[in-house]
DNA sequence: CTCGTCATTGGAACCGGTTTCAAGAAGGAC
DNA sequence: GTCCTTCTTGAAACCGGTTCCAATGACGAG
């Protein structure tokens, strides 16, 4: 801890600063400044003699330091409940994809309860760690909404909607009639759903697609029954069990609409395990196309995940950039992709 | 930007400094920052007061500022290539197991090239966005340990190996061995492999799962053949393409090993698309035991990807908190799980 | 009543950068 | 030779926190 005279005063440890480039270089701390970012009005002999010092000291400046001064961080942070559901992986695919090429470096944090949820907002929401923030599958709660405004700190919403930020969204009215819809055209009129519980933290997507599974049946004249309707999580195997009870049902439905693929996985694997025929004795649809989907060969509502992340990182550099950001709400399209899970109703 | 009298000078947007604070609740900044962290020593009807003045001008302190002057910010870093592809997810969610409870946040961070990689280390080698950093299935390149160790950051690597850090690994060779002695007792003579290419700037598993391969066949008196080893990306495309390949070699493989369940499903759908029958014609396993291995009844070895993560978020709050680390090397067990797409070869 | 002790408190230095601003040096015009 | 630009440069203020240290006031003991 004795102070060398030589000036060598900071412990081995700790890296270099850029006053101690200064003193080597026997200039003061701007002019090294103005090195680092490249800024023109330096003598090239000087500038020379600087990153002599840069290297000798094997320094690199303190992005944290940096970032506290320019008020600006250069990166952008993504929060999304990326394990709770595969389709998150993909959206975050479409962001790495929809940022690269650009100067900002993406942060992903993420976000399974309510209190992780909260933990990241409080890291976010001034805007000091990250420029930009793009919120997927979730909404900020209504405190955070106000701070990022008042932050003034850009923010993008994919998969959620809110009136006050810029939103990348699907129909999902739409979907889940198309998925209706389809069921309904090969003949079954016995059509079950499998639904997310309404949301603690996240965006309710849900229920619009269940919206437009009673829509597609109304429009079809078939009666909506209570015992078909049913709610579980995401996870694979609340679905198998939720599935296995429709399955057992006196009267059971002869087509399953999940509202997720990966609860539609769950549904095949109950089909599997009570030995029931898929599409034979019972048609399953699902929601995303997820990857497994097709290697499963269910057959479900398309909609454009990667895409989604990429539209997204594009709409949020844009409002970065202070380029005017058309449309408030961005409707991505959704497909019907039927493959071998579908087929018609047993007779 | 006329400062007003009455001290409010700040632009509306930003959010409330301490400085801010402490004028509101007549007090130095210093007590502000106490009340903040709790310290004692602070008399009730001032604290009182402090908090009403941080409640009524929505205060949160700078999470920035706050790590500059601490020199520690309570995050850890996790650095991965693809953190898209499966088995990575895996490993994430495993860290994000082992975080939580403790103090500290995670941040990942996307390596898909060798230039977001000298980015990454960019940003986190100073420690000043992270207290510790968890390398997963890369290596730190050799300027950037010297400055790790240099600038004294905990640093585990997960899925990947460097004498100067601990890590968790798997035995690859022995892992080779084990999938390649499965096809080999299961009669097969004519076995292929598909392994990843010299890595760029990853870890090379793939290397010692292909000498693992070798072996078996050594010890099982097969000759190596060069047209039955083949190297591809990850990238399912790749590997199908690459087994289509191998399938249409006019003595074609009744076994292939694919260095990864990625790979493996790549493989499978060539299987499918040339009409090669799983496993009666043609026998297939994978590496890692992903989550869809399970659901495509694929045959693989199984490492414990999640428990791979944990181990080393464990490992680095060991570190992070100055406990002592007993092995620098510690080695997590591989097990053969044998499902529908490996059959004893064809007569 | 005086002194010492202890509980509170605020000023100022510090973390490591960027940038403004003014000053000094060099060069050109007269 | 003098004056005015123009080019370089460094000191100091700032970003927004934490914390050392000295100062203040209250209190009990003698």
């Amino acid at each position: 801890m004795e102070p060398l005279p030589g000036g060598a005063a900071r412990p081995a440890g700790s890296p270099a600063r850029i006053a101690d480039v200064a003193a080597l270089a026997g200039v003061g701390v701007a002019t090294v400044s103005r090195v680092l970012n490249g800024h023109v009005g330096v003598r090239p002999s000087t500038r020379d003699r600087v990153i002599e010092a840069i290297d000798a000291l094997n320094y690199r400046p303190s992005s944290l330091a940096r970032s506290l001064s320019l008020q600006r961080t250069m990166v952008v942070a993504a929060l999304l409940p990326w394990f709770t559901n595969p389709s998150a992986v993909q959206r975050v695919r479409g962001i790495v994809d929809g940022l690269s090429g650009s100067k900002y470096d993406l942060m992903v944090f993420d976000i399974e309860s309510e209190d992780r949820q909260r933990r990241a907002f409080e890291l976010f929401d001034r805007g000091d760690r990250a420029d930009g923030l793009l919120v997927v599958s979730t909404l900020p709660p209504e405190p955070e909404v106000d701070r990022l405004r008042a932050a003034d700190i850009p923010c993008v919403l994919v998969d959620a909607e809110h009136p006050d930020f810029p939103s990348i969204v699907v129909d999902d009215v739409a979907g889940g009639e198309m998925a209706t819809r389809h069921l309904v055209a090969l003949g079954h009129r016995r059509v079950a759903l499998i639904g997310d519980p309404p949301p603690e933290f996240r965006f309710d997507w849900s229920r619009d697609r269940t919206k437009g599974y009673e829509r597609a049946l109304a429009a079809a004249g078939i009666e909506l029954r209570n015992d078909y309707v049913r709610e579980g999580t995401r996870l694979p195997h609340v679905a198998r069990s939720i599935a296995a009870e429709l399955l057992s049902l006196p009267e059971r439905p002869t087509a399953i609409f999940a509202a997720s693929d990966t609860q539609a996985i769950g549904v095949l694997e109950a089909a599997r395990y009570l030995g029931i025929g898929v599409p034979a004795e019972l048609s399953v649809i699902g929601f995303d196309d997820i990857e497994v989907a097709a290697y499963l060969g269910l057959t479900t509502v398309r909609q454009p995940l990667v895409e989604s992340g990429r539209r997204g990182a594009k709409l949020l550099l844009d409002v970065l950039a202070g380029r005017p950001v058309a449309p408030l709400r961005e409707l991505l399209p959704l497909e019907l992709i039927v493959r071998g899970t579908t087929g018609t109703a047993p007779a």
